[in-house]
DNA sequence: TCTTGTCTCAATGTTAACATTAAGACAAGC
DNA sequence: GCTTGTCTTAATGTTAACATTGAGACAAGA
């Protein structure tokens, strides 16, 4: 049993703690959407060379939370009204493959392991503490898939949603429901029912897009409506 | 018209530098599976410094042609029967999203070049450009999706892709009717039949799995199938 | 008034030297 | 004979200094 929760001990350099003190400081706002990171500035205020900083901010643009340009420096990504469009659309596409992987060939430890997250949910107190739970559930799904890289492609995006919710969250305080609506999908993911968790998490998405852009956004992509035809 | 061609003229860096001639060399069969890309070794050869040549490696891991471990150096990948089924499922669902959006909203540029890749395939003379030809194909297709985040995740997977596609090159001589395919692919996409492009994609990908695997390999993740029954 | 050329400077791109790590060889101990 | 500890060495991780670039300010010219 605590066999299981060692670690592989595999240290990781100060480039990773670089990179994930900096995404923390975009999640709490301490660097705005728009901001400029600079290479001399971080490195002075974490005490380390502009080495590992380079690459951090390598590693966070490969997460398109930052975008860099040929000597002009990194930059905290804008989410456009097209972006959260995109976003919704991949996720969408990712999310389909990893429900039916799930649904179909998942083991005890990762169903139990998404039935801990959607609890978790039910139990978050304010509204980021819901987003950060929801980003976990997710979390899970693709990880009780099994398929590294699906996982890598939602880590290449997970980011950027987590991004987009922080700054949406509160226009609407109505997501009481989710952990409802979690709890649903982590059932019909046990009951390995794909098309009815398929056409779950497609609603689950449908819903939140919905919710978080007040409808004033650019239609989501055609192709994100498919699966829930 | 020649304006069209103007490139944004952005200079590059010789991180990109080195990394393509990097990808080039293991295509090329100079580095081949498993072997150790030394930063000195690199930086040597290309005359440059070890900067850009952590950077370029640093970007082949993001393409999943190389993974590092710390301390201990890059080494070019080498794919197992799994990784082979779990880049075909994932290139399953992306593809999914691509055929559809360019089905669906493609303009005439995007299915023009589309077209003009097919035929290039046609005119393949060896087994190699005929896989050149093949990755360019799709390559065209993720580009008239109009879908960035999208042909970045095709990205990520695409080098593996290719580099699966050298290694299996021969164990079949009988690629004679993959241009017939792609021009078939070529024109459901004008001809906007979603459903029907879908499904030749998928019997496409089926096909090639198939024919490069020899059976040999273990079955593709049941999700890879979901599309195309 | 608008354009164009020059200048300045802050920031990144690059380099080479230094510090740390991990695998392998080898001998001591059980 | 097998394990364990130490040493060596070759490689990466890190650092700080140097080189190059691009945006903005500003003045001269049409």
């Amino acid at each position: 049993m605590s066999e299981r929760s060692v670690t592989p001990a595999r240290r990781r350099g100060l480039a990773d703690e670089v990179a994930d003190t900096v995404r923390e400081a975009i999640f709490d706002g301490t660097y705005a959407p728009g901001a400029q990171l600079r290479e001399v500035e971080l490195s002075r205020a974490l005490e380390v060379s502009r080495g590992p900083v380079r690459e951090a901010l390598l590693r966070l643009e490969r997460e398109g939370l930052v975008h860099t340009a040929w000597h002009r420096g990194a930059f905290v990504v804008e989410l456009s009204a097209a972006d959260i469009a995109e976003l919704d659309s991949l996720r969408g596409a990712l999310e389909g493959l990893a429900v039916s992987l799930v649904a179909e060939t998942a083991d005890e430890r990762g169903l139990t392991a998404i039935e801990a997250a959607a609890d978790t949910m039910g139990r978050a107190g304010d509204a980021y503490a819901m987003v950060r739970a929801d980003i976990a559930f997710h979390d899970a799904v693709y990880a009780a898939a099994g398929h590294r890289r699906l996982r890598e492609a939602w880590q290449a995006i997970r980011s950027q949603v987590h991004l987009f919710l922080l700054t949406r969250v509160g226009v609407s305080d109505d997501l009481a429901h989710l952990p409802g609506e979690h709890r649903e999908l982590a059932a019909a993911l046990r009951a390995g029912d794909t098309d009815r968790a398929a056409r779950l998490f497609a609603d689950h998405r449908k819903h939140a897009f919905h919710l978080l852009t007040g409808g004033r956004t650019a239609a989501p992509y055609p192709g994100s409506e498919r699966e829930s035809g």
